[in-house]
DNA sequence: TAATTTAATTAGGTAATCCGAAAGTTATAG
DNA sequence: CTATAACTTTCGGATTACCTAATTAAATTA
């Protein structure tokens, strides 16, 4: 067994996923996110501000440029992995998030071209989010959930965020699935239920799920 | 991260794999395959006897029935690997013994046979050797080593003893791969070396790789 | 059988990553 | 501007899997 880098990947990938909602990214935010105690966190932080990966202002996280790289390189891996996973070997959406888990951390960068390669570079993952270029590039098109569509709005879906197997096969059980165009048809006020149409069907859908769901 | 059985998997395919040459195997051996220290290896040892995974009689270590249901399910998960690396993805045979070493580690039991059924349940690896069976069987055979035959006499290569992915590069460059036919015309004295004829061509290789070259 | 060699264990230690409890900071709200 | 709440760090401790050096045990050989 060579240098373990699975706890730093994990960190920094962590770090990179939560940088997009809020950008530097608080102790205990992360903490929570890796399911770990703040001062667990706190110290590993300091580590990884020691190794060059991330600033760390007092004011919260962020990734350097060394940092962010490898970041995207384990999403980039995780991504092939479920396509990979999908697209070769017969799995459902639902059921790769974790396998693809623990692939993204034991692929070999050979692999992982042999992999894009096989797959003719496939732009993005099962759940239609994109996996970043050799060189760390990244599409992040800007987007609109479900649940901000007004009535009579249609749109594409793009992208799900979502990893419970559970969800994701409900989802799939309405056509919910990424390039399927959906039109909001009714939305319940106090938050309540969106009504959408999906390739002749009805359903109603909570605006939890809905937050999730991107759509162009 | 949920418990880490790597360690322990990496214990007991080692103790499977050296078993087949000696029994009870030694600490120092099993240290030295490992390339870890006695002690350390000691050490472990004892933690397997107490899960039940080994005996270990103080004249060397056996695995348990369930220790060698694990090291089974390892090495298929191994050598699936490998397959699914070469069939799949298009790598060389030299290419995937590392990869499979981590990726035997990660795989799921879903993944396990989601990659037997993709391929066809696959009797072998690109090496030659048997892949146990679901429930752990596996189809011993006895077979001479090339090193074995005498000048005249004909043999169909099995599989090959080898990870060096430079060595296998040379083995494949001379055409000299399971499923292959060999005769052997002239062995040099001394622990010289071997002349052998291969589709047509005639290559002289050493008694060491010639060992390590199974053959029907 | 005694001496030597080889093998295994004990003892003491390190590094990485986690924890809970308590103390220290910084923000927010009254 | 102070009190409380929220967040972060310090501290001491645990675990796992490894190490070296030294000791003990077992097997060979003289």
């Amino acid at each position: 067994m060579v240098e373990d880098t699975s706890r730093i990947e994990e960190y920094l990938e962590s770090i990179y996923k939560l940088q997009q909602l809020q950008h530097p990214v608080s102790i205990s935010k992360l903490a929570e996110y890796l399911k770990l105690s703040p001062p667990s966190v706190s110290e590993m932080v300091k580590k990884l501000a020691n190794k060059g990966l991330v600033y760390y202002s007092g004011r919260g996280v962020c990734l350097t440029k060394q940092g962010s790289m490898i970041a995207k390189k384990v999403i980039r891996r995780h991504r092939l992995s479920e396509r990979m996973l999908t697209d070769l070997l017969g799995f459902k959406w639902d059921e790769v998030h974790e396998v693809a888990c623990k692939l993204e951390h034991v692929l070999s960068t050979e692999m992982e071209e042999r992999i894009a390669e096989s797959l003719g570079h496939p732009k993005t993952c099962p759940h239609g989010h994109p996996i970043p270029d050799k060189d760390g590039s990244i599409v992040k098109e800007k987007l609109r959930s479900l649940s901000e569509l007004k009535p009579s709005e249609k749109g594409i879906i793009v992208s799900v965020y979502e990893e419970d197997p559970k969800m994701l096969q409900y989802l799939a059980s309405l056509g919910l699935l990424p390039n399927v165009c959906v039109k909001v048809e009714e939305v319940a006020p106090f938050n309540g239920p969106i009504m959408v149409r999906v390739s002749g069907s009805r359903y109603a859908i909570g605006r939890e799920i809905a937050s999730k769901i991107k759509v162009r």
